[in-house]
RNA sequence: GCCGAAGUAGCUCAGCUGGUAGAGCAGCUGAUUCGUAAUCAGCAGGUCACGGGUUCGAGUCCCGUCUUCGGCUCCA
């Protein structure tokens, strides 16, 4: 499997884009709130302006949250500088202007264009150059249109509300820097990023949820409930697990090998590095050489003479990292170098190779949680969303055409099962097909096997009735793919796992099995990760859960909390402890002698699961009081009846 | 990688315009033996991210580096 996070262009942008195409004649709809948004976005370039005449405007739509507004000015717009920018903006919903439509020719926006009069408070002696760009590349045949209030007019396809009193409340909420039009060889410019409602009401329950949110975030719980760290002498982006972070995957472990047991899948074992010869091979190399490590070089003197690849060049120290390891000329010379692995594919690949295949064998599922390393960009590093050493659950399937779609509706059925088991209700799977007017250049060159496959694919979503979404021009370059989406109880939206079909790789590395008919054919590949990398799930699983763990994944599962420590209710509290750690249950034993609240405090904040309270009431009865967190004090129970359901409950995998 | 911001004890944070580094929690020690979210006291804990510079004097000002955060870009 080769992506952690192939693309994490959300759902919703998709059907936003698809609903921007019919609007080549009229425009998308906009409901109440984005209108007011978009609008309180003219309101803010109005309010610049004032204060920065200079101001030059680029795009300023409405977005999930709020909206934005891009603006190139010399002045570096500061948070301190919000007081002032919302003040003018009051003023000018105060004013109450209306919005007025204007329709204009093409000439005409030009003309006002080169005046400086769009997004603009009146002409300027420098051209409104965004918008010049922007009306260039407006088609012939649409209306072009102005929008005006008060002063400021803004080339703008609308709609607005009526009057900028419409505005009912908004706040400016950050400042950011984005490049114009997305693309890096632009300029780039500052984006003023703020939020608007109907009401104030609605405005403290954004920023409520937003404080909310925050309490979630995987990265605070993950240090509060010490599940993982980051150090700087271990590496941005390489995540140290501790024992309470690891208890969680080697459940997800245990989950993953149960399952993909039962489904027919082998475990396999495979190295953390490969010789560079398998990456050429693979033809990952050059392309994908940025996103790997730079390779290990064995010292001059220990290479063996002879054997030294045509293009070997030692790698200059402090060289640039991408002129600094060029891949060597050609695959077949054995190379000295050793990348550490991206992807786990073309270790899978070389162990289907390791034995000769007959079609009896097929589906081959080959299945391993591989560790991969990926030299992610500085900037694109994320908690445990984004990382640089990761860990997939990861399994190739080799199989013939005529099993591809049992396959992989079997594959999808497990996706499917696993949601359903933590509980997760929104997903959509983003299915990546090719661009035929790509093909030999983003995308392997055969348009036959591009269509059967991807109708293969369509054809299983379609049956098995999946929530999918089509995004052309998306696929891998050897073939379609799914990325999964889901969205953690925050609405925060993660690409947790991708499933790719591939009917290319397998050929470059000579994959064959002998056919019914003596002929030996290439098998398709499905590449699939369902728990997507430890790294990523578990931190979508912090923010799901609020770190309030199910039972069976919970760091710690129970703590004995004895009420006081005196020697016969530590004998009995140990006895209890000894006993659920003997059926290898996550239990600890509260021996302080803190008082009982704050030993209840302590295990609260822990998040422990299910709390032991034991005092001599209970040691006469043979029983145990039970607390749960999130549930409180349950009573007291015989102790053989709470062990039982313990571990009744973890086995059951009970949510 | 790019733009901007931030980095003070294990954690959360205070430390005004430069004048010897502080609190709470956690930790340790002792007391407390308490029936469901924090008992009390004492102790200990810091190269103020790192490296330079300005200054009589730098946590504070300047430069560089690293890391993190907010975005952008990227993501086989």
């Amino acid at each position: 499997m080769h992506n952690q996070e192939t693309n994490e262009k959300s759902a919703a942008e998709d059907i936003a884009a698809a609903a921007e195409k019919p609007a080549a004649h009229g425009h998308p709809p906009m409901t109440e709130v984005e209108r007011i948004r978009h609008s309180a976005a003219h309101v803010l370039a109005t309010a610049i302006l004032r204060l920065w005449p200079e101001a030059q405007f680029a795009a300023g739509p409405p977005v999930e949250n709020g909206f934005y507004y891009d603006v190139e000015l010399p002045h570096r717009i500061s948070p301190e500088d919000f007081e002032k920018i919302e003040a003018e903006m009051k003023k000018e919903i105060k004013a109450n202007h209306p919005f007025a439509r204007i329709e204009v020719s093409r000439a005409e926006a030009l003309a006002l264009a080169h005046a400086g009069e769009l997004a603009a408070l009146g002409p300027r002696p420098a051209a409104s150059k965004f918008k010049l760009d922007i009306i260039e590349n407006i088609s012939p045949n649409e209306t072009i249109s102005l929008y005006r209030n008060g002063d400021f007019t803004d080339l703008c396809a609308g709609p607005h509300v009526m009057r900028t009193g419409n505005i009912g409340a908004f706040r400016l909420t950050n400042v950011a820097s984005a490049y114009y039009k997305g693309d890096e060889k632009n300029p780039q410019l500052q984006r003023i990023y703020g939020t608007a409602f109907k009401n104030k009401t609605q405005l403290d329950e954004y920023f409520t949820m937003l404080e909310e949110a925050k309490k979630r975030d995987h990265r605070k719980l993950g240090k509060e409930l010490q599940l993982f760290t980051f150090d700087d002498d271990v590496g941005p982006g390489l995540p140290l697990w501790l024992p309470r972070g690891a208890a969680i995957i080697e459940e997800l472990e245990k989950l993953a090998k149960e399952t993909e047991f039962a489904a027919g899948y082998q475990r396999v074992r495979t190295p953390h590095i490969a010789r560079e010869n398998l990456y050429l091979k693979s033809g990952h190399l050059p392309y994908y050489a940025d996103s790997m490590f730079p390779p290990m070089e064995l010292a001059e003197d220990r290479l063996p003479s002879l054997s030294r690849p045509a293009g070997f060049q030692p790698a200059e120290a402090g060289a640039d990292r991408q002129d600094a390891h060029p891949p060597s000329q050609a695959g077949s010379l054995t190379s000295h170098r050793y990348y550490l692995k991206a992807m786990n594919c073309p270790h899978h690949h070389k162990l289907y190779a390791a034995v000769p295949h007959s079609y009896r064998d097929l589906p081959l599922r080959l299945a391993e949680y591989g560790t991969n390393y990926r030299y992610e960009q500085s900037g694109e590093l994320f908690g445990l969303m984004r990382v640089r050493s990761l860990q997939m659950n990861d399994a190739h399937i080799y199989c013939t055409e005529e099993q591809f779609e049992s396959e992989f509706n079997a594959v999808n059925q497990m996706y499917l099962k696993y949601f359903k088991l933590f509980g997760i209700e929104r997903y959509v799977m983003r299915f990546s097909t090719h661009d035929p007017a790509k093909l030999g250049e983003k995308f392997v060159d055969n348009s036959e096997l591009w269509l059967k496959t991807e109708g293969m694919v369509r054809g299983v979503l379609q049956r098995s009735g999946i929530n999918y979404v089509e995004v052309p021009n998306e696929a891998a370059f050897y073939g379609p793919k799914i990325d999964v989406q889901v969205w953690s109880a925050i609405g925060r939206e993660f690409t947790i796992a991708t499933n790719q079909v591939d009917f290319a790789v397998p050929a470059r590395f000579g994959l064959v099995y002998k056919d019914r008919d003596n002929t030996e054919k290439t098998p398709l590949c499905i590449h699939r990760a369902p728990l997507g990398t430890h790294e990523r799930f578990i931190g979508f699983l912090i923010e799901h859960y609020a770190g309030n763990f199910p039972l069976w994944l919970a760091p710690e599962q129970v703590r004995i909390l004895p009420l006081g420590d005196d020697a016969p209710l530590l004998e009995y509290a140990r006895s209890i402890y000894q006993e659920l750690r003997a059926h290898e249950v996550r239990a600890e034993l509260d021996a302080s002698s803190d008082h009982i609240k704050a030993k209840i405090a302590a295990a609260e904040q822990m998040k422990v699961h299910t709390m032991l309270v034991i005092g001599n009431r209970d040691m006469e009865a043979g029983a145990v009081s039970v607390r749960v967190h999130g549930q409180g004090n349950l009573g007291a129970k015989p102790r053989a009846e709470v062990i039982a359901g313990i571990l009744e409950a973890i086995a059951t995998r009970k949510s």
